[in-house]
DNA sequence: TGAAATAGTACCAAAACAGTACTATATTAA
DNA sequence: TTAATATAGTACTGTTTTGGTACTATTTCA
């Protein structure tokens, strides 16, 4: 399915949370703000931090901050580490098939969707999303949230 | 995960080939053409069919044809009938939280994300995708598949 | 020393995916 | 008219992925 996990959806919340605060943040005070399951929390907060996105801070009043500044820190670099590293297609049909028959239909316009998908991906870093999620904010009063669904 | 399920993958195969042929051409046909499970082919066949994308010509040496021209046959229209109709997220935190807490950092730039992807999309048509892997085929002999795993 | 935090690992249930099976119906050709 | 070859419809199943939990160890600070 076309779509992002959780895990992805998760990430960027917690990406966003960590960019506007300096000082360590703990799962269980990102879990409580946004009413996610602290344990899922944690576990995506490792695994944030050991790709190396966020830096951790052990012990009592311990937590994570941005291991890099929000500008580095691109879509697709969190995708890679929650979801599996971005593929739109991985050649289902074997590359025998290829050298037995014509080359599949598939591959080439999927590799442009690819591409375009990636670099939309690259372009979009972390700090564009907290900016763009503050235009939002402003005006949250009056739009009252009847687009929070797509499509 | 953000990849395209195997039956989108080989519902474009299919595709593909019906707008290569007048001829009905059956299940069991394209299923051998492309060593693709036969039984799958039908159901895919069959779906696609029940969506209008194609038509279909009972009895003996009966089959499918195209229903529209490849032109008027866009990704997202198959994909809508194979996948699920596109949605890059679907609210996971639910509005309640929203008004709680500010809105969600995730779906300004997620919808520009999405929009992105689903104009992409509907500007690619079958006959695109049938023209360009033409191209494809063309220096097959050449590029021997060394290309064909993406990312 | 104890509380609060991360680190590591392993587990589990539910959903989606990929593929199969079976029965019914339509069409055509011998 | 009958057998063969198609689609139509529906339901099932095993495997993988997802979403989430649990437990133990380690680090740090008060």
């Amino acid at each position: 399915m076309l779509k992002l996990s959780k895990k992805t959806d998760y990430a960027i919340i917690l990406l966003c949370h960590l960019g506007d605060v300096d000082a360590p943040v703990s799962a269980q005070e990102i879990a409580g703000n946004y009413q996610l399951p602290q344990p899922m929390v944690a576990n995506i907060l490792k695994q944030l931090g050991a790709a190396g996105l966020i830096q951790s801070v052990r012990g009592q009043n311990g937590g994570y901050v941005l291991a890099r500044n929000a500008e580095s820190i691109s879509l697709s670099d969190i995708i890679s580490v929650t979801d599996n590293p971005f593929n739109l297609v991985e050649c289902a049909h074997d590359e025998e098939l290829c050298k037995v028959h014509q080359c599949c239909p598939t591959r080439q316009p999927l590799v442009a969707l690819h591409r375009s998908i990636q670099r939309f991906m690259e372009d979009m870093t972390l700090s564009t999303i907290i900016s763009e999620s503050y235009f939002e904010n402003l005006d949250a009063g009056k739009t009252h949230h009847e687009t929070t669904h797509l499509s």
